[in-house]
DNA sequence: AATAGCACCAATGCTTTATTGGTTCCAATC
DNA sequence: GATTGGAACCAATAAAGCATTGGTGCTATT
């Protein structure tokens, strides 16, 4: 260790030396145990006391930089979710969407959404209707107009997606629901397309109660999803989503 | 439009015929147009229309794949967000974080929030009030008891924090206003812990209504931070979300 | 035993190349 | 004279290639 002390010494002085601003970054390890005059196994020890107090962060094929490691990203990664926490977190957002899109919905919009129930209510694989299902609710999402709660929709449909969700949609989704979906589908489509906020909003809340319906049956069938969210026993309609006017 | 009609045909027979499954890319424009005999200008027409059904979807660099477009990848990163385009997000969400949170939360929720309302009251300073309004609305958030609520309402937060959103709160909210919010924060917090999940709903609803006026009046005196929203208009007062669960 | 030197690995970033839908332009055709 | 065919070109995307860089092990030297 006697020359990783040295080797410490020498990058302290020198850094000292230049008063790098935070965030700046190092030469690379072997250019700069050459221009300490150091063998970089010792100007390694030295980075990695450093290291240790928090002065740098190094990373492989970037370089060694100073000061914090930037936050590592605002790496928010969805937890995985069980099933009725997933339909009770939609069963907030999603009629909130859809009372938004009913006020502000462009001509756009209005086409995808209505293009995904048809879509939807003409194919006969369950498989593809779960695809156009999610077509539709994205369009929805899209169709209220405002880029974070957009983002906040996709997040929440990306850990949907992780997730035993696809193989669920098959195993609990028979010719019957899909009728039922479509039917739903239909109706939040016009509510939509007739700007009714309060309407769509309900639409989408009975909808999304249906699917949570299937899902909790399946639950009591004794699969093996877990305990749910407490979403289920009170169904709470039409909130605040009358009048969201169409300024803009 | 002659040639246009007689490749939308031949492509519709030539998609029947393979039967592709849902998903799958179709070979590029220049060597389907070859293998149809077509022209590529009228194989365009074709797919365009059956891009107009939603058939199928093209991507520049991509190809021509069937089924709906597949959405991009949800962002790792949420977008900045104009002051009135998260309000309008809050407004969506975290309402119904307070009903879930009247319904759900236990004793160790109802301590962090009263403790945020009373340290709130307690404070004079307007910067440390802010953080005591920053903990309560993640106190209730917490209190709804999903994780996947709670992450997506840390990304709206993490939006909030970034942007100007520090200097916006100093800048208009005083003395008076910081009165109104500490009211409007303990009427949510006895409505949540009177298990009154309506009662919640409607207060956090009239709170964040609270906080949208006054960035609407801060807009409308001349700030520059872009046109918001279009919950901006009307006031929408009075709801009457009768009937929020008390599930469990 | 510690160290210097060296080679190699794996991750990351950057550059280059190839593919592909979208567009424009002009001559050919009906 | 409007439509069509062919070709070239553009821009976005993806894939491949190459270079850089921290991390690691191995060997010889002191």
């Amino acid at each position: 260790m006697r020359k990783g002390d040295e080797a410490l010494q020498a990058l302290r002085a020198y850094l000292a030396g230049l008063s790098l601003p935070e965030g700046a970054r190092l030469a690379p390890e072997r250019d700069l145990a050459a221009k300490l005059g150091l063998s970089r196994r010792a100007l390694r020890e030295g980075l990695a006391r450093l290291e240790l107090e928090g002065r740098l962060w190094r990373g492989v094929g970037q370089g060694t930089f100073l000061g914090p490691r930037p936050a590592s990203e605002p790496l928010r990664v969805m937890p995985p979710g069980r099933p009725l926490d997933i339909m009770e977190a939609r069963l907030a957002l999603e009629p909130q969407l859809a009372g938004l899109a009913a006020a502000k919905a462009n001509a756009e919009n209005l086409a995808a959404i209505e293009q995904a129930v048809r879509r939807g209510s003409e194919t006969a694989d369950i498989e593809s209707w779960g695809r156009w299902d999610t077509a539709l609710h994205r369009a929805v999402a899209e169709a209220a107009q405002n880029p974070l709660l957009l983002a906040l929709f996709e997040q929440l449909e990306s850990c949907r997606i992780r997730g035993e969700w696809s193989m669920m949609r098959a195993a609990l989704v028979d010719e019957a629901a899909r009728r039922r979906g479509v039917a739903e589908h239909r109706r939040l489509a016009e509510a939509i397309a007739a700007r009714d906020p309060a309407a769509a909003h309900a639409a989408m809340w009975d909808h999304l109660q249906s699917v949570a319906s299937l899902i909790r049956d399946a639950l009591r069938a004794g699969q093996a999803w877990g305990p749910g969210a407490a979403f289920g026993s009170v169904p709470r309609e039409q909130e605040d989503d009358r009048d969201a006017d169409a300024a803009e």
